[in-house]
DNA sequence: TGGGGCTTTGAAAGCGTTTTCGTGCCGGAC
DNA sequence: GTCCGGCACGAAAACGCTTTCAAAGCCCCA
């Protein structure tokens, strides 16, 4: 394959043109293909390039061309199984379309999160996307508002995933699931299994997600002629751990409950644990569903009933909102649905007790 | 937060100067910090880019910066928990050193994965990390041989995570996990246990790591005085449904095994439902090990008992080794060492049966 | 007072590409 | 035979920044 490196730096248009005998302007046309070009001319271009290895400077491009195509994604962590489907989606929609698509993970840091997003308006990024859930606060609110308009002013854009919106009038756009409805479907399942004593662990505060699936499980109680004292809601945030724990405490207690709803499936994982370790047995005690349906759920001990929600489909679905309608549809707000998935958590309470 | 937005374009190093009355020169000096300014002229030039909120252009800071920092990793794909803990080490240890770190997802297609490094190159990436597993023919060879060369003749480095080098003369790091020792210890593990009928679940032929982890099983038979027949390996491949369906098979069969060592965690976690399907109890029937210490194998039923390969550190790791000695160290191999973390999915044959 | 170094600053030269503008050329219409 | 439209192509400008080069100002000592 003999490559015609020189030296060290790279080959570049010039030298391509030198060798095919054209001048620099003709190379670039020939080679982006944005000018037509004789097939003779283009084919001896084409074929120096190749001698030489050559590969286009990206930067250069960008200068001159006014940017590039690209997108950032911006996770908490990429080990969490939802982010990380999320942020596959994301990739997989940008690349279909020859974007480039970086990821960045924050650890839940606003910190690293203004630091990445500063970065990502340096390199060009036209499509930034935040995802996952976070307290709303003042500072959250200013923030957020902060890049959407920085970015609107350089011709990007911002999408959330899962995160509230700071205020009508901020230039982003929100994708997220219906985790409302999704609540409220799967709280209804254990209600018509005959549950009727059920707690939600998991909740957190100023957390939108889960705001709005705590919201979902009373609207399921309400409808089920339940009155709101019947709600049982545990702020133990997420987290495998913090369920673990919080259903260990929950368990010392008097057992006056059938049924939880996880505020997500690691949850669900450390309430299952807890439960086994407490000597007792899902579902013939307990009936246990979490929320997401992660890829390991249905190995769960037992496979955990949940709620699906198909996070990479979110993330195509957030690249493809914002690149449809250049105008601008500032604010608008996306819900994608959920649907519930039943295996083996969940059982009668008139069974056992 | 009066910011000096005007019209659409990104403001330039140029409007800052003027705002600040200096000249390009200086306040690219003030702004980049490479010569030193005095403190009055830099607080103005700073003053006039927080106003103006200017962002410098990466692109063309790098194009006549020769190049930026920047890192790419390379997985099969994100969402599985190993490659993206490999990930997110990278991605940890190139933000603390400034570097940007992009990671393409090649669904383990070849094709995908040169156009991701084709890319690369084009953005002026300095660092390929290609992690993960592949069969090893020629076409893989001449492939990375080919990446390898390429980029070091652009003053770039590929790194290859548990991927074998292709020749001795190719310019490209090798940074892996010693696989054959940790199969070998967690062999060794059940060995002691009493277990002498070891089946060794997902092997996949001309994968490297996976081949390396067979030899340690045979290497830790041997050590235990059992003839090269007493080894029994299946080639499933990896992955959850591969271990679920080969073991399903195996299960069909008389059962002339106590134990079986799986390919990885996700086998592990297809052969214990297999298991579980046919009736019988891990580990009181069947023991079983997995490989990697995913983070939810502790929520595997039971509990599995697994080799640790802590893959951040591997991400880290290989960063770390690539930028340590510019002076070319090609070729050179780096082995990682690993633990048994022992659960519950390990007994004594000598219980049941 | 003059001169040798040091600091501060600005003008301008790139970096590698795309794109505009202009020139030369050819074929066809008159 | 002349003129005009269109095609092929090259020269050069532009993109936003860093850095070199040189000039100017300053301080200090002889």
């Amino acid at each position: 394959m003999g490559n015609g490196m020189t030296g060290k730096g790279r080959v570049t248009i010039r030298e391509v043109a030198e060798r095919a005998g054209v001048s620099m302007a003709t190379a670039s046309r020939a080679l982006s293909g944005n000018h037509p070009v004789p097939a003779a001319t283009r084919a001896r271009v084409l074929r120096a390039a190749r001698d030489l290895d050559y590969v286009a400077n990206a930067h250069a491009r960008a200068l001159v061309g006014g940017g590039r195509k690209m997108a950032a994604v911006v996770v908490r962590q990429v080990t969490s199984p939802f982010y990380a489907q999320v942020a596959e989606g994301v990739e997989a929609e940008a690349a279909d379309r020859g974007w480039l698509c970086v990821v960045g993970a924050t650890g839940g840091d606003p910190q690293r999160e203004m630091e990445f997003v500063q970065l990502m308006r340096e390199e060009g990024a036209r499509l930034v996307i935040l995802v996952g859930g976070v307290v709303e606060d003042d500072a959250y609110r200013s923030r957020v508002a902060r890049y959407a308009q920085a970015l609107d002013a350089s011709g990007g854009r911002l999408v959330l995933c899962g995160r509230p919106a700071p205020g009508p009038d901020v230039p982003a756009l929100v994708v997220e699931f219906d985790n409302e409805a999704g609540a409220k479907a799967i709280t209804a399942h254990l209600l018509s299994a005959g549950h009727r004593r059920i707690v939600f662990l998991g909740a957190l505060p100023g957390n939108t997600a889960l705001d709005a699936r705590v919201a979902g499980y009373r609207a399921a109680l309400a409808e089920h002629g339940l009155e709101d004292e019947a709600a049982h809601v545990v702020d133990c945030g997420l987290g495998r751990a913090a369920g673990l724990r919080a259903m260990g405490e929950l368990l010392k207690g008097p057992r006056d409950f059938t049924a939880v709803v996880a505020g997500d499936d690691m949850v669900a994982a450390g309430a299952l644990r807890a439960i086994a370790e407490a000597g007792l047995r899902v579902p013939e005690d307990v009936s246990v569903v979490g929320y997401n349906d992660i890829p390991l759920a249905e190995d769960f001990d037992p496979p955990l009933t949940t709620v699906r929600t198909p996070a990479e489909e979110l993330g195509r679905a957030a690249v493809r909102i914002a690149l449809r309608d250049p105008e601008r549809a500032a604010g608008t707000h996306h819900l994608l649905g959920t649907h519930i998935v039943v295996r083996r958590s969940v059982s009668s309470p008139g069974g056992s007790s």
